[in-house]
DNA sequence: TTTTGAGTTGTTCGA
DNA sequence: GTCGAACAACTCAAA
Protein backbone atom coordinates (compact mmCIF):
# COMPACT_ATOMS: atom_id res chain seq x y z
CA UNK A 1 0.00 0.00 0.00
CA UNK A 2 0.90 3.49 -0.99
CA UNK A 3 1.92 6.15 1.89
CA UNK A 4 -0.52 8.84 1.93
CA UNK A 5 0.35 12.23 -0.16
CA UNK A 6 -0.63 15.63 0.82
CA UNK A 7 -1.03 18.40 -1.78
CA UNK A 8 -1.10 21.62 -0.40
CA UNK A 9 -3.37 24.37 -1.93
CA UNK A 10 -2.09 27.53 -1.62
CA UNK A 11 -2.30 30.87 -4.03
CA UNK A 12 -3.30 28.35 -6.73
CA UNK A 13 -7.06 27.43 -5.97
CA UNK A 14 -7.42 25.40 -9.33
CA UNK A 15 -6.89 22.12 -10.58
CA UNK A 16 -5.30 22.48 -14.15
CA UNK A 17 -2.00 23.17 -14.39
CA UNK A 18 -1.56 22.70 -10.83
CA UNK A 19 1.95 20.70 -11.20
CA UNK A 20 1.46 19.35 -7.18
CA UNK A 21 -1.69 17.71 -7.88
CA UNK A 22 -0.93 16.12 -10.89
CA UNK A 23 1.84 14.40 -9.61
CA UNK A 24 0.15 13.44 -6.66
CA UNK A 25 -2.56 12.33 -9.16
CA UNK A 26 0.35 9.88 -10.98
CA UNK A 27 2.13 8.77 -7.53
CA UNK A 28 -1.33 7.02 -6.50
CA UNK A 29 -1.87 6.44 -3.02
CA UNK A 30 -4.46 7.96 -0.73
CA UNK A 31 -4.42 11.69 -0.92
CA UNK A 32 -5.17 14.74 1.13
CA UNK A 33 -6.05 17.93 -0.38
CA UNK A 34 -5.16 20.74 2.23
CA UNK A 35 -5.46 24.38 2.87
CA UNK A 36 -4.30 26.38 5.74
CA UNK A 37 -5.52 29.81 6.46
CA UNK A 38 -2.28 31.07 8.30
CA UNK A 39 -3.33 34.27 9.17
CA UNK A 40 0.17 35.51 10.57
CA UNK A 41 3.00 33.15 8.48
CA UNK A 42 1.74 34.09 5.07
CA UNK A 43 2.61 37.73 4.59
CA UNK A 44 -0.31 39.89 5.05
CA UNK A 45 -3.74 38.99 6.31
CA UNK A 46 -6.00 39.05 3.64
CA UNK A 47 -8.06 42.20 3.71
CA UNK A 48 -12.20 42.09 3.95
CA UNK A 49 -12.92 41.94 0.27
CA UNK A 50 -10.29 39.43 -0.16
CA UNK A 51 -11.68 37.19 2.56
CA UNK A 52 -14.89 37.40 0.48
CA UNK A 53 -13.44 35.71 -2.31
CA UNK A 54 -11.25 33.17 -0.62
CA UNK A 55 -14.27 31.30 0.91
CA UNK A 56 -16.27 31.46 -2.42
CA UNK A 57 -12.92 30.39 -4.21
CA UNK A 58 -12.38 27.41 -1.63
CA UNK A 59 -15.85 26.65 -1.92
CA UNK A 60 -15.27 26.01 -5.65
CA UNK A 61 -12.37 24.65 -5.34
CA UNK A 62 -13.63 21.73 -2.96
CA UNK A 63 -16.65 21.36 -5.26
CA UNK A 64 -14.73 20.68 -7.98
CA UNK A 65 -12.52 18.13 -6.15
CA UNK A 66 -16.01 16.69 -5.16
CA UNK A 67 -16.45 15.49 -8.51
CA UNK A 68 -13.19 13.56 -8.41
CA UNK A 69 -13.98 11.73 -5.22
CA UNK A 70 -12.26 14.36 -3.51
CA UNK A 71 -12.47 16.85 -0.58
CA UNK A 72 -11.04 19.68 0.59
CA UNK A 73 -9.51 19.43 4.00
CA UNK A 74 -9.63 23.08 6.07
CA UNK A 75 -7.16 23.98 8.55
CA UNK A 76 -6.39 27.42 10.39
CA UNK A 77 -2.96 28.01 12.04
CA UNK A 78 0.25 28.49 11.80
CA UNK A 79 1.22 26.30 8.70
CA UNK A 80 4.63 25.40 9.85
CA UNK A 81 3.30 23.73 12.95
CA UNK A 82 -0.53 22.53 11.01
CA UNK A 83 1.80 20.16 8.55
CA UNK A 84 4.25 18.33 9.74
CA UNK A 85 1.79 17.75 12.70
CA UNK A 86 -0.95 16.64 9.98
CA UNK A 87 2.27 14.81 8.04
CA UNK A 88 2.96 12.64 11.13
CA UNK A 89 -0.48 11.88 12.21
CA UNK A 90 -1.26 10.49 8.43
CA UNK A 91 1.92 9.09 7.87
CA UNK A 92 2.12 10.51 4.80
CA UNK A 93 4.89 10.09 2.92
CA UNK A 94 5.33 13.43 0.60
CA UNK A 95 3.55 17.17 1.04
CA UNK A 96 3.58 18.54 -2.55
CA UNK A 97 2.70 21.94 -3.41
CA UNK A 98 4.14 24.50 -5.50
CA UNK A 99 6.28 27.96 -4.84
CA UNK A 100 5.83 30.83 -4.16
CA UNK A 101 8.18 33.91 -5.01
CA UNK A 102 6.37 36.36 -2.54
CA UNK A 103 9.14 36.30 0.16
CA UNK A 104 6.94 36.34 3.41
CA UNK A 105 5.33 32.83 2.43
CA UNK A 106 8.61 31.44 0.76
CA UNK A 107 10.22 32.26 4.43
CA UNK A 108 7.34 30.34 5.44
CA UNK A 109 7.92 27.42 3.16
CA UNK A 110 11.38 27.04 4.24
CA UNK A 111 10.18 26.43 8.06
CA UNK A 112 7.73 23.89 6.76
CA UNK A 113 10.09 22.35 4.17
CA UNK A 114 12.35 21.57 7.19
CA UNK A 115 9.95 20.80 9.52
CA UNK A 116 8.93 18.04 7.47
CA UNK A 117 12.81 16.54 6.05
CA UNK A 118 13.27 16.59 10.12
CA UNK A 119 10.45 14.19 10.57
CA UNK A 120 11.72 12.31 7.96
CA UNK A 121 8.97 13.18 4.94
CA UNK A 122 9.54 14.73 1.45
CA UNK A 123 8.45 18.18 0.93
CA UNK A 124 8.14 18.27 -2.77
CA UNK A 125 7.77 22.18 -4.25
CA UNK A 126 7.29 22.37 -7.69
CA UNK A 127 7.54 25.13 -10.36
CA UNK A 128 5.41 28.64 -9.36
CA UNK A 129 2.96 29.99 -11.11
CA UNK A 130 5.15 33.16 -12.71
CA UNK A 131 6.02 33.35 -16.21
CA UNK A 132 9.57 33.70 -15.41
CA UNK A 133 11.77 32.81 -12.05
CA UNK A 134 13.18 36.30 -10.86
CA UNK A 135 16.52 34.29 -10.61
CA UNK A 136 16.43 34.46 -13.96
CA UNK A 137 15.54 38.48 -15.02
CA UNK A 138 18.88 39.59 -13.56
CA UNK A 139 21.18 42.85 -14.50
CA UNK A 140 24.56 42.71 -14.43
CA UNK A 141 25.28 43.52 -10.93
CA UNK A 142 22.74 40.78 -10.32
CA UNK A 143 19.76 42.66 -9.38
CA UNK A 144 16.23 42.94 -10.65
CA UNK A 145 15.14 45.32 -13.62
CA UNK A 146 13.45 48.25 -12.15
CA UNK A 147 12.42 49.61 -15.71
CA UNK A 148 9.33 47.60 -17.04
CA UNK A 149 9.89 47.72 -21.05
CA UNK A 150 13.50 46.41 -20.43
CA UNK A 151 12.26 43.88 -18.00
CA UNK A 152 9.36 42.69 -19.94
CA UNK A 153 11.98 42.17 -23.59
CA UNK A 154 13.72 40.12 -21.28
CA UNK A 155 10.65 37.98 -19.96
CA UNK A 156 9.71 37.61 -23.87
CA UNK A 157 12.84 36.33 -25.17
CA UNK A 158 13.21 33.27 -22.86
CA UNK A 159 11.50 30.57 -23.99
CA UNK A 160 7.85 31.07 -23.66
CA UNK A 161 6.59 29.54 -20.47
CA UNK A 162 5.77 25.80 -20.20
CA UNK A 163 2.69 24.54 -21.72
CA UNK A 164 -0.32 24.46 -19.12
CA UNK A 165 -1.24 21.27 -17.29
CA UNK A 166 -4.49 19.55 -18.07
CA UNK A 167 -6.51 19.14 -14.69
CA UNK A 168 -6.24 15.33 -13.15
CA UNK A 169 -8.98 13.10 -14.80
CA UNK A 170 -9.03 11.04 -11.18
CA UNK A 171 -7.74 11.25 -8.60
CA UNK A 172 -7.10 8.97 -5.60
CA UNK A 173 -9.08 8.69 -2.97
CA UNK A 174 -9.03 11.13 0.16
CA UNK A 175 -7.33 9.24 3.56
CA UNK A 176 -10.87 9.35 5.51
CA UNK A 177 -9.17 10.05 9.19
CA UNK A 178 -7.80 13.47 8.25
CA UNK A 179 -10.97 16.13 9.08
CA UNK A 180 -11.59 19.16 8.03
CA UNK A 181 -12.52 22.22 9.92
CA UNK A 182 -15.68 23.72 8.29
CA UNK A 183 -15.57 26.92 6.64
CA UNK A 184 -18.46 28.68 7.79
CA UNK A 185 -16.50 28.62 11.29
CA UNK A 186 -13.55 30.69 9.73
CA UNK A 187 -16.01 33.70 8.99
CA UNK A 188 -14.46 34.88 5.89
CA UNK A 189 -17.93 37.03 4.56
CA UNK A 190 -19.76 39.88 5.86
CA UNK A 191 -23.51 38.68 7.40
CA UNK A 192 -24.33 41.79 9.53
CA UNK A 193 -23.99 43.89 7.58
CA UNK A 194 -23.86 41.95 4.38
CA UNK A 195 -21.56 43.97 2.23
CA UNK A 196 -21.50 41.59 -0.61
CA UNK A 197 -24.40 41.70 -2.25
CA UNK A 198 -22.72 43.40 -5.26
CA UNK A 199 -19.70 41.09 -5.35
CA UNK A 200 -21.83 38.41 -5.60
CA UNK A 201 -23.66 40.06 -8.90
CA UNK A 202 -20.26 41.00 -10.15
CA UNK A 203 -18.02 37.75 -9.58
CA UNK A 204 -17.96 34.00 -10.09
CA UNK A 205 -14.58 33.19 -7.89
CA UNK A 206 -13.23 29.71 -8.83
CA UNK A 207 -11.52 27.79 -11.43
CA UNK A 208 -14.99 27.26 -13.85
CA UNK A 209 -15.52 31.65 -12.99
CA UNK A 210 -12.15 32.43 -14.18
CA UNK A 211 -11.85 29.97 -17.61
CA UNK A 212 -15.34 31.59 -18.53
CA UNK A 213 -14.01 34.57 -17.72
CA UNK A 214 -10.65 34.35 -20.05
CA UNK A 215 -12.63 33.09 -22.91
CA UNK A 216 -15.48 35.43 -22.86
CA UNK A 217 -12.61 38.50 -22.58
CA UNK A 218 -11.17 36.50 -25.99
CA UNK A 219 -14.12 36.47 -27.94
CA UNK A 220 -14.68 40.12 -27.38
CA UNK A 221 -13.48 43.19 -25.65
CA UNK A 222 -10.12 42.08 -26.66
CA UNK A 223 -10.81 43.89 -30.16
CA UNK A 224 -9.88 47.29 -29.56
CA UNK A 225 -8.45 46.36 -26.06
CA UNK A 226 -5.60 48.27 -27.00
CA UNK A 227 -7.12 51.55 -27.18
CA UNK A 228 -10.64 50.93 -24.97
CA UNK A 229 -9.28 49.35 -21.75
CA UNK A 230 -8.37 52.75 -20.60
CA UNK A 231 -12.71 53.30 -20.47
CA UNK A 232 -14.37 52.68 -17.34
CA UNK A 233 -17.49 52.75 -19.47
CA UNK A 234 -18.66 49.10 -20.54
CA UNK A 235 -16.64 45.82 -20.30
CA UNK A 236 -13.41 46.38 -21.76
CA UNK A 237 -10.94 45.23 -19.84
CA UNK A 238 -10.85 40.99 -19.10
CA UNK A 239 -11.59 41.35 -15.39
CA UNK A 240 -9.10 38.07 -14.64
CA UNK A 241 -7.25 39.78 -11.86
CA UNK A 242 -8.65 38.34 -8.59
CA UNK A 243 -9.12 34.98 -10.25
CA UNK A 244 -5.24 35.34 -11.05
CA UNK A 245 -4.40 36.15 -7.29
CA UNK A 246 -5.95 33.33 -6.01
CA UNK A 247 -4.46 31.19 -8.60
CA UNK A 248 -7.94 30.45 -9.64
CA UNK A 249 -6.28 30.27 -13.16
CA UNK A 250 -2.25 30.43 -13.88
CA UNK A 251 -0.63 33.60 -15.59
CA UNK A 252 0.81 30.64 -18.20
CA UNK A 253 -2.63 29.91 -19.12
CA UNK A 254 -3.64 33.35 -19.85
CA UNK A 255 0.08 33.84 -21.95
CA UNK A 256 -0.95 30.57 -23.68
CA UNK A 257 -4.49 31.08 -24.74
CA UNK A 258 -3.80 34.99 -25.70
CA UNK A 259 -1.14 33.75 -27.77
CA UNK A 260 -2.92 31.00 -29.11
CA UNK A 261 -5.77 33.76 -30.66
CA UNK A 262 -3.26 35.67 -31.99
CA UNK A 263 -2.50 32.80 -34.38
CA UNK A 264 -6.41 32.29 -35.35
CA UNK A 265 -6.66 36.35 -35.68
CA UNK A 266 -3.52 38.09 -36.67
CA UNK A 267 -5.85 41.47 -36.60
CA UNK A 268 -6.02 41.08 -32.94
CA UNK A 269 -2.06 41.01 -32.50
CA UNK A 270 -1.83 44.45 -31.36
CA UNK A 271 -4.90 44.32 -28.57
CA UNK A 272 -3.32 40.80 -27.30
CA UNK A 273 0.26 42.56 -27.28
CA UNK A 274 -1.30 44.63 -25.10
CA UNK A 275 -2.75 42.32 -23.12
CA UNK A 276 0.07 40.44 -22.25
CA UNK A 277 1.77 43.38 -21.21
CA UNK A 278 -0.67 44.00 -18.81
CA UNK A 279 0.51 40.48 -17.09
CA UNK A 280 3.89 41.92 -17.82
CA UNK A 281 2.57 44.04 -15.24
CA UNK A 282 1.69 41.79 -12.69
CA UNK A 283 5.05 39.92 -13.39
CA UNK A 284 6.85 42.88 -12.48
CA UNK A 285 5.32 43.86 -9.12
CA UNK A 286 6.08 40.17 -8.41
CA UNK A 287 9.57 40.89 -8.84
CA UNK A 288 9.87 44.06 -7.32
CA UNK A 289 8.28 42.80 -4.18
CA UNK A 290 10.67 39.22 -4.51
CA UNK A 291 13.68 41.85 -4.49
CA UNK A 292 11.67 44.37 -1.81
CA UNK A 293 9.88 41.93 0.59
CA UNK A 294 9.04 45.63 2.54
CA UNK A 295 7.33 47.14 -0.25
CA UNK A 296 4.32 47.96 0.98
CA UNK A 297 5.66 50.21 4.27
CA UNK A 298 9.19 51.50 2.68
CA UNK A 299 9.84 53.90 0.26
CA UNK A 300 11.63 52.24 -3.20
CA UNK A 301 13.42 55.92 -3.03
CA UNK A 302 14.39 56.63 0.31
CA UNK A 303 14.42 60.19 -1.07
CA UNK A 304 10.39 60.39 -0.19
CA UNK A 305 11.31 59.07 3.75
CA UNK A 306 10.90 62.76 4.89
CA UNK A 307 8.34 63.79 2.64
CA UNK A 308 5.86 66.08 4.47
CA UNK A 309 2.73 63.98 4.19
CA UNK A 310 -0.78 65.87 5.85
CA UNK A 311 -2.74 64.10 8.32
CA UNK A 312 -6.32 64.69 7.59
CA UNK A 313 -8.76 62.18 8.92
CA UNK A 314 -11.61 63.91 7.49
CA UNK A 315 -10.31 64.07 3.95
CA UNK A 316 -8.91 60.52 4.04
CA UNK A 317 -12.95 59.19 5.39
CA UNK A 318 -14.36 61.51 2.49
CA UNK A 319 -12.54 59.93 -0.33
CA UNK A 320 -12.64 56.29 0.91
CA UNK A 321 -16.63 56.97 1.13
CA UNK A 322 -16.68 58.36 -2.68
CA UNK A 323 -17.31 62.26 -1.23
CA UNK A 324 -14.94 64.20 -2.66
CA UNK A 325 -16.86 66.15 -4.71
CA UNK A 326 -14.66 64.96 -7.74
CA UNK A 327 -17.62 62.66 -9.53
CA UNK A 328 -14.31 60.55 -11.37
CA UNK A 329 -13.32 59.84 -7.55
CA UNK A 330 -15.92 59.44 -6.03
CA UNK A 331 -17.39 56.58 -8.88
CA UNK A 332 -14.10 55.10 -8.58
CA UNK A 333 -14.29 55.00 -4.79
CA UNK A 334 -18.32 53.62 -5.18
CA UNK A 335 -17.58 50.95 -7.66
CA UNK A 336 -14.42 49.52 -5.24
CA UNK A 337 -16.83 49.62 -2.37
CA UNK A 338 -19.84 47.95 -4.47
CA UNK A 339 -17.86 45.45 -6.15
CA UNK A 340 -14.39 44.73 -5.11
CA UNK A 341 -12.89 46.32 -7.74
CA UNK A 342 -11.84 49.53 -9.55
CA UNK A 343 -11.32 50.25 -13.40
CA UNK A 344 -7.45 50.63 -13.63
CA UNK A 345 -7.89 53.87 -15.20
CA UNK A 346 -9.90 55.04 -12.50
CA UNK A 347 -7.61 53.49 -10.04
CA UNK A 348 -4.83 55.81 -11.34
CA UNK A 349 -6.77 59.18 -10.85
CA UNK A 350 -8.27 58.37 -7.24
CA UNK A 351 -4.60 57.22 -6.26
CA UNK A 352 -3.71 60.47 -7.46
CA UNK A 353 -6.03 62.26 -5.90
CA UNK A 354 -5.47 60.89 -2.72
CA UNK A 355 -1.27 61.01 -2.91
CA UNK A 356 -1.21 64.44 -4.77
CA UNK A 357 -4.25 66.53 -4.20
CA UNK A 358 -4.99 65.59 -1.10
CA UNK A 359 -1.30 65.04 0.16
CA UNK A 360 -1.87 62.21 1.87
CA UNK A 361 0.55 59.38 2.47
CA UNK A 362 0.06 56.43 -0.19
CA UNK A 363 0.38 53.93 2.74
CA UNK A 364 -3.11 55.25 3.49
CA UNK A 365 -4.27 54.72 0.22
CA UNK A 366 -2.82 51.22 -0.23
CA UNK A 367 -4.21 49.92 2.85
CA UNK A 368 -7.63 50.66 1.87
CA UNK A 369 -7.68 49.06 -1.28
CA UNK A 370 -5.71 46.07 0.42
CA UNK A 371 -8.87 45.86 2.72
CA UNK A 372 -11.34 46.67 0.11
CA UNK A 373 -10.37 44.91 -3.45
CA UNK A 374 -10.90 41.51 -4.13
CA UNK A 375 -7.98 41.56 -6.11
CA UNK A 376 -5.16 43.08 -3.82
CA UNK A 377 -2.07 41.72 -4.77
CA UNK A 378 1.17 42.17 -2.35
CA UNK A 379 3.04 42.77 -5.68
CA UNK A 380 1.02 45.44 -7.51
CA UNK A 381 -1.30 47.04 -5.19
CA UNK A 382 2.03 48.60 -2.98
CA UNK A 383 4.07 48.85 -6.19
CA UNK A 384 1.31 50.44 -8.44
CA UNK A 385 0.81 53.46 -5.27
CA UNK A 386 4.55 53.93 -5.08
CA UNK A 387 4.28 54.13 -8.86
CA UNK A 388 1.77 56.86 -8.71
CA UNK A 389 3.07 58.92 -5.53
CA UNK A 390 6.72 58.87 -7.44
CA UNK A 391 8.55 56.70 -5.17
CA UNK A 392 8.56 53.67 -6.97
CA UNK A 393 10.19 51.97 -9.62
CA UNK A 394 10.07 53.48 -12.91
CA UNK A 395 7.70 55.84 -11.18
CA UNK A 396 5.87 58.77 -12.78
CA UNK A 397 7.38 61.97 -12.83
CA UNK A 398 6.61 64.21 -10.33
CA UNK A 399 4.84 66.93 -12.10
CA UNK A 400 2.54 64.56 -13.33
CA UNK A 401 -1.20 65.36 -11.63
CA UNK A 402 -4.02 63.37 -13.04
CA UNK A 403 -6.58 66.45 -13.28
CA UNK A 404 -9.82 64.72 -12.57
CA UNK A 405 -12.31 66.06 -14.64
CA UNK A 406 -10.36 65.79 -17.91
CA UNK A 407 -9.89 62.47 -17.25
CA UNK A 408 -13.32 62.07 -16.57
CA UNK A 409 -14.02 63.86 -20.34
CA UNK A 410 -11.51 62.04 -21.72
CA UNK A 411 -12.45 58.39 -20.67
CA UNK A 412 -16.20 58.79 -19.83
CA UNK A 413 -17.64 60.64 -22.22
CA UNK A 414 -21.07 60.35 -21.57
CA UNK A 415 -20.50 60.22 -18.07
CA UNK A 416 -21.89 56.51 -17.71
CA UNK A 417 -19.42 55.40 -15.64
CA UNK A 418 -20.30 58.25 -13.11
CA UNK A 419 -24.12 57.99 -13.67
CA UNK A 420 -23.92 54.42 -12.32
CA UNK A 421 -22.12 55.04 -9.76
CA UNK A 422 -22.93 58.22 -8.76
CA UNK A 423 -26.67 58.57 -9.41
CA UNK A 424 -27.36 61.62 -7.32
CA UNK A 425 -25.35 63.31 -10.57
CA UNK A 426 -27.15 60.69 -13.46
CA UNK A 427 -29.72 63.38 -14.27
CA UNK A 428 -26.95 66.16 -15.16
CA UNK A 429 -25.78 66.56 -18.97
CA UNK A 430 -22.53 65.13 -20.17
CA UNK A 431 -21.36 68.44 -20.34
CA UNK A 432 -21.09 69.46 -16.89
CA UNK A 433 -21.29 65.51 -15.55
CA UNK A 434 -17.63 65.70 -14.32
CA UNK A 435 -17.61 69.26 -12.87
CA UNK A 436 -21.43 70.15 -11.68
CA UNK A 437 -19.77 73.39 -9.88
CA UNK A 438 -19.80 74.76 -13.17
CA UNK A 439 -23.54 73.95 -13.98
CA UNK A 440 -26.22 77.18 -13.72
CA UNK A 441 -28.48 77.03 -10.88
CA UNK A 442 -31.44 75.87 -13.35
CA UNK A 443 -29.54 72.80 -14.00
CA UNK A 444 -28.66 71.72 -10.92
CA UNK A 445 -32.13 71.78 -9.84
CA UNK A 446 -33.78 70.21 -12.99
CA UNK A 447 -31.31 67.58 -12.34
CA UNK A 448 -32.20 67.50 -8.43
CA UNK A 449 -28.91 68.91 -7.28
CA UNK A 450 -27.99 70.64 -4.12
CA UNK A 451 -24.38 71.05 -4.49
CA UNK A 452 -23.02 70.57 -0.44
CA UNK A 453 -26.41 68.88 0.46
CA UNK A 454 -27.16 65.72 -1.93
CA UNK A 455 -23.57 65.76 -3.34
CA UNK A 456 -20.37 67.55 -1.71
CA UNK A 457 -18.84 70.72 -2.72
CA UNK A 458 -14.80 69.84 -4.31
CA UNK A 459 -13.06 69.13 -1.19
CA UNK A 460 -9.85 70.84 -2.85
CA UNK A 461 -9.39 73.12 -5.81
CA UNK A 462 -7.75 71.58 -8.34
CA UNK A 463 -5.42 74.51 -9.29
CA UNK A 464 -4.67 74.73 -5.44
CA UNK A 465 -4.11 71.85 -4.72
CA UNK A 466 -2.09 70.72 -7.78
CA UNK A 467 -0.06 73.87 -6.69
CA UNK A 468 0.55 72.73 -3.59
CA UNK A 469 1.71 69.30 -4.42
CA UNK A 470 4.44 70.56 -7.15
CA UNK A 471 5.74 72.46 -4.29
CA UNK A 472 5.89 69.92 -2.10
CA UNK A 473 7.38 67.40 -4.89
CA UNK A 474 9.81 70.04 -5.95
CA UNK A 475 11.56 70.22 -2.29
CA UNK A 476 11.77 66.63 -1.80
CA UNK A 477 13.96 66.16 -4.91
CA UNK A 478 16.22 69.38 -3.72
C1' DT B 1 34.39 51.89 -18.11
C1' DT B 2 31.98 55.15 -20.29
C1' DT B 3 28.49 56.68 -22.94
C1' DT B 4 24.07 56.89 -24.72
C1' DG B 5 19.29 56.59 -25.12
C1' DA B 6 15.13 55.80 -23.03
C1' DG B 7 11.62 55.70 -19.61
C1' DT B 8 2.89 52.98 -19.00
C1' DT B 9 -0.93 55.69 -18.38
C1' DG B 10 -0.37 63.99 -17.97
C1' DT B 11 -1.40 69.00 -17.73
C1' DT B 12 -0.90 73.64 -18.67
C1' DC B 13 0.35 77.54 -21.15
C1' DG B 14 1.11 80.36 -24.85
C1' DA B 15 1.54 80.89 -29.76
C1' DG C 1 -9.46 74.60 -31.51
C1' DT C 2 -4.69 72.76 -32.13
C1' DC C 3 0.04 72.22 -31.34
C1' DG C 4 4.54 72.09 -29.22
C1' DA C 5 7.16 73.13 -25.31
C1' DA C 6 7.89 73.14 -20.53
C1' DC C 7 7.58 70.80 -16.45
C1' DA C 8 13.44 68.09 -14.21
C1' DA C 9 16.48 65.49 -13.50
C1' DC C 10 17.76 60.89 -12.66
C1' DT C 11 18.20 56.13 -12.97
C1' DC C 12 18.51 52.26 -15.48
C1' DA C 13 19.92 49.05 -19.12
C1' DA C 14 22.66 48.05 -22.66
C1' DA C 15 25.96 49.00 -26.22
Amino acid sequence: MKSPIIVWFRDDLRLSDHAALREAAQRGGPLVCLYVLDERGGGRPHGAASCWWLANSLRALDAGLKKLGQTLVLRKGDAALIIPELAANADTGAVLWLESEVPAQAARDRKVAQALQRAGSEARILRSDLLAKPDNIRNKDGNGLRVFTPFWKRVLSLDDPARPLAAPKTLPPPVRSVASERLEDWKLEPSKPDWATGFREAWSPGENGAQQRLHDFLDGPIKGYATDRDRPDGDHTSGLSPHLRFGEISPRQVFHAAKFAAERQPALARDIDKFLSELGWREFCRHLLFDNPDIDTRNLQSSFDDFPWRRDAKALRAWQRGQTGYPVVDAGMRELWHTGVMHNRVRMVVASFLVKHLLLDWRLGEQWFWDTLVDADPGSNPANWQWVAGSGADAAPYFRVFNPVLQGEKFDPDGAYVSKWVPELAKLSPKFIHHPWDATPIELQSAGIVLGDNYPEPIVDHKAARERALAAYRKTRA
